[in-house]
DNA sequence: TTGTATGCGTTATCAA
DNA sequence: TTGATAACGCATACAA
């Protein structure tokens, strides 16, 4: 049978309120009785029981991580690699969750499942909408966004200055001289969460700012209708729409990083030549992307999941946030597959 | 205030216990009477209290999954993942969990945090030493076992059959007519726990099966009190010994697909072609060996997780495994790194 | 500083 | 099938 506070109360001669005390280290207890409690407790291999805790404390001492897209995505296990990190030093314990589609969304939030059983709630790479943002806001425990698009929502946030990555993207391939550049969007269904659907928009706006047409800053993307078996398949039709314009352009800036890797893939496998004939820049610096030797704008989820567990800290702690909602700057790594236009070498 | 058990039954017109039984589904209760609970429930969006529920039932509804080496590594991250979306449906939460040195695992042993407060265990690339198999055993909690080099550890067990991986990796370079092969070991410090390292060891063994020699089928390897900055002064380092060696091998086998994709970098910067001067296969093909087209030895460590996860399950629930531990064959995945050795073209 | 006693929200035992 | 009621293991007022 696991030993109870009890049993130890009882082999160190005090009550069980000192045990409970001289273990958390709390309060004041003499370093006498403290010590006679450790041993007693060492001995007997006796840990405190979490639940009984909990329910005795009213702090679930438990924090929930909700990604949107699987835990074995580098952006979502960085994520929960950084938050681990700060909050289990801190006693907390992580729960992971994840969502892929607005349908599991409502569902989840219907239900609330465990919602109740933690005292605070990570969310990562979420597109926000109104529905789920009014779910949101039933709750009463803090809600810290990860990548959140609308930046304006939840008790803290943070994330990375999208609109200012990709400038930085759009005005390197602008002074290597290209003059029409293309966004190619992931293919992803409909009613899919993620927030990394929001960069399409930005790139159409921020291809504004440097006096880019739509015609000289086309985004390719693929119907939600159309249904493809593989990524290779996917990337081939991108391609064989990017051909297909008019006015091609000379860049691409490619949704994420996977998604660059398989259309230079494509590209290559017609004969147009990455970065002499077409330059690309993704998203996200992945793994994958250093040993594509692909340029791309770096994203660091760990040091976001560590800030968001930061954050969350102090919102458990009652400490006002000076700034809640903090964005990082984006970087451009530059690798090999961006160069000057042709004609301008 | 968060509602309680208590709230939904006078909502209802039950008694407590009447309302216990009817959410959990579980004893026999009039569709009727249920029907009410259900409302009264939903009306009130009434959760149970897990930390409760543990309490008094004494199950604890979580169970811990240990990594050696952090979340974010390919291999745990989507051991979770399989981990939990078995787990996840059958009621379970997941307490994700890391170690990374021997020192590490001696303080989480010594201190059982968490154990105690979960149903079961699950760990994952450990490699077990004596010491660490004493605190094992020493809990009462199933404790399963995913890619555990002594396999006949724990109350069960999920791994890849290294040994015909690794024959088939030394098979294949045979066959391509290589004489020569060398093994090259990632460079870990010198407490570390992960089970990779058993590699070199089965490598030494088949190697002999095949009837190489130790001068034709060395090890190469950092001590273990060299200190290196990046992992591209490792593989640089571990090049210099290679091309250093009387007996040059013209094909290599690297511990892991990241080594063995910096190894391959080195190797060309010094002018060596790979394949065509020396083939090199990997081991794991992670998503960077596709990218960097490595020929390599898959391992499925989701795979792995959904299979560790419905044996825990099994044991939870006191049935019999019939195949507690449990190899999964190993599969070679031909790329571009390996080929013909010179002069058989 | 320490001990006593109560309550946390649920499950489970026992009657009804 | 349902309703009381006693645990479950601990934290915390309150008293001493």
């Amino acid at each position: 049978m696991k030993p109870t506070i009890a049993d130890v109360a009882q082999l160190a001669g005090v009550s069980q309120a000192t045990v409970s005390r001289a273990l958390r280290g709390v309060d004041s207890v003499t370093p006498t009785t403290r010590q006679k409690v450790l041993q007693a407790a060492e001995q007997l291999h006796f840990t405190l029981s979490k639940h009984a805790s909990s329910l005795a404390s009213g702090k679930n001492m438990r924090v929930m991580l909700l990604t949107s897209g699987k835990l074995n995505q580098w952006f979502n296990a960085n994520v929960l690699q950084g938050i681990y990190d700060v909050l289990n030093p801190a006693g907390y314990d992580i729960a992971p969750s994840y969502i892929i589609t607005q349908q599991d969304a409502i569902d989840f939030f219907r239900h609330l499942p465990n919602v109740g059983n933690v005292d605070a709630m990570i969310i990562a790479s979420f597109q926000v909408d109104n529905q789920m943002r009014a779910y949101l806001q039933q709750t009463d425990i803090p809600v810290i966004g990860v990548d959140i698009p609308a930046q304006s929502y939840g008790n803290a946030s943070i994330g990375i200055d999208n609109v200012d990555g990709m400038r930085k993207a759009v005005q390197l391939l602008r002074s290597l001289g290209h003059s029409t550049i293309g966004f190619v969007t992931d293919y992803m269904p409909a009613d899919m969460v993620y927030s990394t659907v929001e960069r399409a928009h930005i790139f159409e706006q921020v291809a504004q700012e440097y006096g880019l047409d739509q015609r000289h800053a086309p985004i390719i993307s693929l119907s939600e209708y159309d249904h493809f078996t593989s990524n290779e398949q996917i990337a081939n039709e991108l391609v064989s729409r990017i051909l297909g314009l008019e006015q091609r352009p000379t860049a691409l800036c490619v949704q994420t990083d996977a998604s660059a890797i398989a259309v230079i893939k494509a590209l290559r496998n017609q004969g147009i030549r990455v970065p002499e004939d077409m330059s690309v820049v993704g998203f996200d610096d992945a793994d994958i992307a250093d040993i594509a030797d692909l340029t791309t704008l770096r994203q660091d989820p760990y040091a976001m999941g560590v800030i968001a567990a930061k954050k969350t800290l102090d919102l458990l702690h009652g400490v006002e946030l000076a700034h809640p909602h903090e964005l990082l700057p984006a970087r451009i790594i530059l690798r090999s597959t961006t160069q000057l236009a042709k004609g301008l070498a």
